[in-house]
DNA sequence: CTCTTGACTGAGG
DNA sequence: GCCTCAGCCAAGA
């Protein structure tokens, strides 16, 4: 691969993909896998195109385990059904036990 | 080239 | 433990 081709944004989504079922992981360990630990906003804001791709944008949240993109999924709760369909409890849009359900790309790869 | 926008994060009060 | 502030950096206009 070239990555010069891959845009960061694309960078962002190959990694999205990897995430195994029932985990989740943050921006800031996804940024920090590409060797762009201070760009998690930008691991956001690809999220936030990652519409029509074949991203599981829902098992990314914020290193507090909170669904804090939820408000870019169609429904109010959708991203939440999701996560709570792989097995992840979800209280409030707060991942419990997320230290269990946490996967670390930069440590599981 | 310059300016704005963020689905973030860590530090400080 | 909660709230606020500032730094961070890529992409789009």
């Amino acid at each position: 691969m070239k990555p010069e081709t891959l845009s960061f944004f694309d960078k962002v989504y190959e990694v999205a993909k990897l995430i195994p079922f029932g985990r989740v992981t943050s921006y800031g360990a996804i940024a920090n896998y590409l060797g762009a630990a201070r760009s998690a906003r930008m691991v956001g804001y690809a999220m936030n195109a990652s519409h029509g791709k074949d991203v599981p944008a829902h098992r990314v949240v914020n290193r507090k385990g909170l669904l804090t993109g939820k408000h870019h999924f169609d429904g109010t709760n959708l991203m939440q059904q999701l996560l709570e369909n792989e097995g992840i409890t979800i209280i409030d849009y707060q991942i419990q036990n997320l230290e269990k359900v946490y996967w670390d790309p930069s440590k599981e790869l």
